[in-house]
RNA sequence: UGGGGCGUGGCCAAGUGGUUAAGGCACCGGACUUUGACUCCGGCAUCGCAGGUUCGAAUCCUGCCGCCCCAGCCA
């Protein structure tokens, strides 16, 4: 539902706006992920909104990779990447790299060195650090910035050639070493990396450039309309903008800022998340508690209700963070719909029918959704043992419980009432089982004359599968982790984020495929692991909890 | 103490001088219920602060205050 109305925020106003003006005739975006690391909900964030807004104003969108740093990055992030994104359920018009540029950035530093509007520096990259200035105080200029265009332009020759060792020389803008903006303060352009093998370009090249200088020609070159980025950009949108100005550009994108994603309870930076997982704290990248998209996928949550989430949230300009609740009403929502319902105890207690045949089974059904038909339903198996969630029994309790207590009666879900007899215990008084009687005239109707206080679900003992269950809580036991300068992330690890049981399942999920998604009913949504060959389910998320719980 | 941004309810977020200040999440009531779910009803802000302009301001002006980003040959 929400999906099908537009989204309205600033940025879809200013593209109204030119499109409405004549400005633009067509709207081109670009995600432009640099591969050096797993997708997160952030970044569907960002694609969401590029995709979106391609798809929405009949445009396109690319997905561009932007790998200038070879350091960093590799294939398998690239691949990783492009899995994600088609996973949250788009297609990209152009499959770029910015490595593909590299000829004709190369060509168009050399027209910036032939304008005057570039030079090569032979300053180190502490002494560079020194010549910049602070925040308060201007920078110097470097005493190469005024060699010749025929000087710099051979130098940078000799550069892309290898003549030279990293680090000794780099090409700089020449721009305003007293600029308050620092990154107008003669930003580097090229650096030297001789020796290291790029994932897309091998040794072809031993200089690369720098993202200032790719970027904008990037999109320039891609035709991009709008190159939409987050807010820590907007002091390099002036860089941006004097990069295009002063080449031949055949087009002027214009840079759009909005804020990064902040979710509580969990980390969302590159490096924390690779040292959640260099770290072993988490299994992977794709650990179910991860805010990856690999985490979430694995974890159970659905394309649709990521898409939901992002458009929930909003694209605005203020940095804020959004509380963990709106992923959850998001996936929650998608699954209450899509979910088929199945019965599973995740900490059994057993209990026997006293006057229930011995060996007899029956089988029960029980529709697969309380309000969808059309979802048909399952059999289900009845006989005298039977596994009841331990948490659903006390021998005594107020009026407000309204599950089984010693002498209380209680609807089976799907099957019949029962009433709590006797308490079996074993020698340290823990309970071993219950002895209960059955209604056999409640199955599909109320009881004569009584009300029954409350409903349970169960499994029977017979036909039960056993499997195992992880159960997911948050990451962190602090809404921001990140947030203590003196305190490091990981001190706020919640140390009860897993927890695995062994749980009792109904038959009828012992044929679940891997991804495939339930309702345990009164427990939650869970989906079957997709990784293990074993039958395992994950916790996606619990259901509402109004009750208490006292 | 330079520059760039941001500030609407607990959390997001509409709003672009005249509206009872949308909506979602959360929360609190209540109805319904063979899921303490779902659904349904109802409740829940005067817009960072202080001045000013105006018949009228969350929306315009001024001054404060608070928070975020920037001194990589990272992106």
């Amino acid at each position: 539902m929400t999906e099908n109305n537009k989204p309205k925020n600033f940025i879809r106003q200013i593209i109204e706006d030119d499109l409405a003006t004549g400005k633009h005739s067509r709207i081109h975006t670009r995600f432009p992920p640099e591969p050096n690391g797993y997708l997160h909900i952030g970044h569907a964030k960002s694609i969401v909104l590029n995709f979106g807004v391609a798809q929405d104003y009949d445009g396109q969108c690319n997905l561009r990779f932007d790998d200038t740093n070879p350091h960093k990055e590799d294939e398998e992030y690239v691949e990783a990447i492009k899995e994600d994104v088609r996973w949250l359920g788009y297609q990209w018009a152009g499959l770029y790299f910015a490595s593909d540029y590299f000829e004709q950035l190369y060509q168009f530093a050399e027209e910036l060195i032939e304008r005057g509007k570039a030079y090569v520096c032979e300053l180190s990259a502490d002494e560079v650090r020194e010549y910049r200035g602070t925040l308060t105080e201007p920078g110097r200029e470097s005493p190469w910035r005024d060699r010749s265009v025929e000087e710099n332009l051979d130098l940078f020759r000799r550069m892309r050639r290898g003549e030279f060792e990293d680090g000794s020389r780099t090409l700089r803008a020449k721009i305003d070493m007293a600029s308050p903006n620092m990154n107008m303060r003669d930003p580097a352009l090229y650096r030297i990396r001789r020796g290291v093998v790029h994932h897309q370009t091998g040794d072809e090249w031993c200089i690369y450039p720098m993202y200032d200088f790719t970027h904008p020609i990037s999109d320039a070159l891609e035709g991009i309309t709008h190159s939409l980025c987050t807010l820590e950009f907007e002091d390099h949108r002036p860089l941006y903008d004097w990069v295009l100005d002063n080449i031949s550009a055949p087009c002027h994108p214009r840079q759009i800022e909005f804020a990064r994603l902040n979710l509580e309870y969990t980390v969302m930076s590159k490096r924390k998340l690779t040292q959640l997982v260099d770290e072993k704290h988490v299994a992977g990248w794709d650990d179910p508690r991860m805010p990856t998209i690999a985490g979430l996928r694995r974890r159970g949550y659905t394309p649709a209700s990521i898409r939901d989430f992002c458009s929930r949230i909003g694209v605005t300009k203020s940095d804020g963070t959004v509380e963990m609740s709106v992923l959850e009403a998001a996936i929650r929502e998608d699954l209450d719909r899509s979910a088929p319902r199945r019965m599973a105890v995740l900490d059994p207690l057993r209990v026997v029918i006293t006057n229930y045949p011995e060996h007899e089974e029956e089988t029960l059904s029980g529709p697969n959704h309380p309000k969808d038909e059309s979802m048909g339903s399952r059999a289900l198996k009845f006989s005298r043992e039977l596994w009841i969630e331990r948490a659903d029994f006390r021998e005594e309790a107020n009026k407000k419980y309204k599950r089984l207590i010693l002498g209380g009666e209680v609807r089976l879900r799907n099957a019949y009432t029962i009433i709590c007899q006797k308490v079996v215990k074993d020698v340290s008084g823990e309970i071993k089982e219950l002895h209960c009687t059955y209604d056999p005239n409640t199955l599909g109707r109320n009881p004569e004359g009584r009300k029954v206080r409350g409903v349970i679900h169960w499994v029977s003992a017979l036909a039960a599968v056993p499997a195992e269950v992880r159960l997911y809580d948050r990451l962190f036991t602090v809404s921001a982790p990140d947030g203590d300068k003196d305190r490091p992330f990981q001190e706020f690890l919640n140390p009860d984020s897993l927890k695995v049981v062994q749980a009792m399942l109904e038959p009828a999920l012992a044929e679940a495929q891997p991804g495939d998604r339930f309702q345990f009913e009164r427990e939650g949504y869970f989906c079957r692991d997709i990784v293990s060959k074993d039958l395992v389910f994950n916790r996606v998320v619990t259901l509402r909890d109004s009750w208490g719980g006292g």
